[in-house]
Formats: C-alpha cells, structure tokens, sequence
DNA sequence: AATGAAACCTGACAGC
DNA sequence: TGCTGTCAGGTTTCAT
C-alpha cells in the first residue's frame, strides 16, 4: 500500500492523534519475529516513553520519543521506526475495538488508545534507532556519530533540480528502476514512477544516463507535482489502504497509466501497455513516451 | 554496476 | 462451489 504520499498521510494522520501521548505498554505477536529490532528489546525500551512527533522519512514512519518520568529531559533519544512493506497499516483505536486479522504489534497509550501495526503480508517491519545525543557532532567529523533517522537516500520533494540531474548521470540503468531505487530518491515507489514517467513523456525502459537535461528537469517537475497531487488526495488506494482514520485516498482516480493496462491513453487514446521491468508490473503508452 | 530471479507472505480476483 | 493461476503499493539476497 505505501509510497510516499500514502505514508505521509499515515504518518501526518498518526501524529495528530498520539502527539504528546506515554506509551504504557507494548505487546508484539509471538507470529511475527523477527523484525529488524528484536521484540524483546523493543518491549524494554519503549515502555514508558512519550511520543514527541510522528513524521515521515522516505518510505518510513519515524515516531520520536522523549525520555520518560519527569527528567524533563527534552531530548529525542530514541526513534522507532516503521515500514509499512505492501500491506502494512497502522492504526490509531479505542482499545475496545477488537484486534483486526494480523495484528503484529499493539502500544498501549496513556489515554487508554491503542497504536496498532496490522500487515497480512508480513513484509513491514519495525525497528528502533538510536540518535547520539549530540546532533553537533553528527555532521561532518566523526562518522561513528550517528544522528536522526535520515533514511538511505534523498527526499524527492525537496531535492533541487540540478541535484536530480546528478543522482542519474552515468547511470546505465533503467530510469523506471532507477526511481525506485531508494538510495537516489526515497519515497518513490511502483504507482508515482509510471505516473511521473507518463506525465514527462519519458519510456520507463530509457537508460537514466541518456537522459537530456531538459528530459531530467521534465521528470523533476513530474515527479514533485504527481507526488504533491497525491498528499493532497490522501494517496491511492488500490486495493484497501486506509489512512489512521480508516479514510480512503484519492489519487487512484487521476492514476492516467497505473493499472490501466489495454485502456486508452487519456490524451491519445493509444492502448496503455503493460511490460515487467526490474521484476515489476510497468505501464507506459507507447505514443505519449519517447 | 546492473539485471534477474527468488524469497519473504496473504488475499483478491478471473477463468475454468 | 472450488480449484488454479495471476497479480498486488516493497525490500533483500544471491547468482550471473
């Protein structure tokens, strides 16, 4: 379910609800190791700590914790980290609403709430990372010195256009694989790089190293808007993604080549194709793309 | 560096 | 009704 703008909607949704709440306990399904961060470590250290924040990195979802107690210690020291794999969803309910198929791992809040990561296909996973306390020295002396979760790559919507020129140059790759590559940009994945491609006219097959310039910039600005598009409508839901309201996202309505496979083009009205590329399902029209 | 395939899993849907 | 095959928003690992 999750790319950019649908975790971003999660995440943003989330924050709103349990901003400022304790976690009071944490309970992991015995189903479900190993995630990244063994659940045992995980049950001793988060007990007890206060969500300061819940933002989104890349494809993650990062909730910041304070220390808890009255230490009055306003230092983030501690991060957990989400992903949502492909069906991953985390969810904000009343305790008294019973725990749905797949329940992987349930935080009980101070105001008696219940934050809840369901996921069928198990591919999500949580993890805790630990920020040094001093952010000074994280940036250029040590790399030892590990700082705020950053994620592997760069934040498509505030990367200037120059630097998207540079993260694909002597690239000899597909641009459709290239995209999804979360060490260039984080946050792209299989829906918003078919879109962008179809709105900068570019084939996915097209080495990323053979772009022009003016191809490159077309595709930054494609990219952006289809991603801003998509915050803006909540996201695509395909198949059941909801929100941490249970809201359903949007976008899927202004998808012009994703899942449109033999449908016409909407500005050609050329079949849309479907080909497999780096073992994913790629939608092109074969007119609008060159 | 890059490509491809397989693995990790369950569920929905189409076709027979 | 039920079986089979295909497909699905993602990542990682291993063999070419």
């Amino acid at each position: 379910m999750p790319e950019l703008p649908e975790v971003e909607t999660v995440a943003n949704g989330v924050n709103q609800r349990v901003r400022g709440e304790t976690i009071r306990s944490v309970w992991f399904s015995s189903k479900r190791e190993p995630f990244k961060t063994p659940s045992s470590e995980m049950a001793e250290l988060l007990p007890g700590r206060r969500i300061d924040r819940v933002y989104r990195v890349g494809k993650h979802i990062v909730v910041d914790l304070l220390p808890g107690g009255r230490a009055a210690k306003r230092t983030v020291d501690l991060q957990w980290i989400v992903h949502l794999g492909m069906t991953g969803r985390l969810l904000v309910s009343a305790a008294a609403i019973p725990l749905p198929p797949h329940t992987h791992a349930v935080a009980t809040l101070g105001s008696g709430r219940e934050l809840r990561f369901v996921d069928p296909r198990r591919f999500g996973r949580l993890a805790l990372h630990k920020p040094t306390a001093d952010e000074n020295s994280s940036e250029g002396s040590g790399r030892k010195a590990q700082g705020r979760f950053r994620g592997p790559g760069t934040e498509p919507l505030s990367i200037t256009g120059s630097d998207f020129i540079e993260l694909f140059r002597g690239r000899k790759q597909a641009i459709k694989s290239a995209l999804l590559n979360q060490k260039l940009l984080q946050g792209v994945g299989n829906i918003y790089a078919d879109e962008s491609l179809f709105r900068a006219g570019i084939r996915p097959r097209r080495m990323a190293g053979r772009l022009t310039r003016a191809e490159l910039l077309s595709l930054h600005s494609a990219v952006q808007e289809v991603l801003k598009e998509a915050i803006s409508l909540g996201g695509s839901s395909v198949s059941d993604y909801v929100d941490a309201n249970g809201e359903k996202g949007f976008f899927q309505l202004r998808h012009r080549v994703y899942l449109r496979t033999g449908e016409p083009c909407l500005t050609c009205g050329a079949p849309i194709r479907r080909i497999v590329l780096g073992g994913r399902g790629t939608h092109y029209c074969t007119r609008c793309q060159k």
